[in-house]
DNA sequence: AGAAACTGTAACTTGATTAGTTACATGTAG
DNA sequence: CTACATGTAACTAATCAAGTTACAGTTTCT
């Protein structure tokens, strides 16, 4: 399967509201920062409305996040886009007459899930604000070179 | 992005070689217990070959694990069939003369490296042969069911 | 030696998923 | 009321994994 920036573009528009908040946030103008199309803005826009993490209003360019920003983690993004889509995937058909193809599917969920936790784990620690601040410290330092 | 079942399929194997060690290990009955095709089987076996887990002769039946099970872990069989393959993808086209699209792929590559590391980290821990113990355990308690 | 069975690999087909596009109904705001 | 937005459906194109077909070269058995 081909790997989704889907993610990353999320991340990318909710700092992107954030720093530019003073600015007309249309679909438009951040799919230059992203650049992409204004509808696949749109689309993941949706989904982070969905879930809560920005307020949005049909007709009106002023997207806002639902909450602070450091109140926001990037495990509540991950989760609003990707859903519980598997880390790793088990293969679900396996020779259930085999000793090896009869258990390996609970075998290796158990491990799977583990493996999973510890990554989301991580990301849950990160909040929206350490990357809207390490972004800001990374485009000054920029500057001064 | 969801990985494909390529490598639960070659942790499979790999529990297979070592179980089934003194029955006929051709890739078409290995292919029986995984429910896939011997052309499959064998593409898998070609990447835990070259990366040296396990030891195969052309037109011979009868593949081995190259080392003792305990001393292969599910990151050695990982990195065999995965490569580096990224957990999450950076969108590598953003806008350069952005705040945000200037810096947001360094920031989050960092980020992801250190979720992803996270990740490994806990697959080098399960060795070959825990996963063969608790297929045998889990085996056996079925069948006292 | 010769036949049968097997591996290793290339090339092609099929299916699934994402990104991008077009189109449009509906909402907002000056 | 007009211009500009959003939200979403439907379609196209690109990418990748899995399955299939084919075959050259190796091993094993008799």
């Amino acid at each position: 399967m081909a790997i989704s920036t889907r993610y990353s573009d999320a991340i990318h528009i909710m700092a992107y509201i954030n720093i530019y908040q003073n600015t007309k946030l249309s679909s438009e103008n951040i799919a230059k920062s992203v650049m992409t199309s204004p509808v696949v803005v749109r689309r993941i826009m949706s989904a982070l409305q969905k879930a809560g993490l920005i307020k949005t209003t049909a007709g009106s360019a002023n997207p806002m996040l639902a909450n602070d920003a450091s109140e926001i983690t990037l495990l509540d993004i991950y989760l609003a886009v990707e859903k519980d889509k598997p880390l790793f995937t088990v293969d679900p058909k396996t020779n259930p007459l085999c000793i090896v193809g009869s258990q390996i599917q609970t075998v290796l969920e158990h491990h799977y899930q583990e493996v999973k936790s510890s990554a989301l784990g991580r990301l849950k620690r990160i909040t929206l604000q350490d990357i809207i601040d390490e972004i800001l410290v990374s485009y000054k330092n920029r500057k001064e070179d």
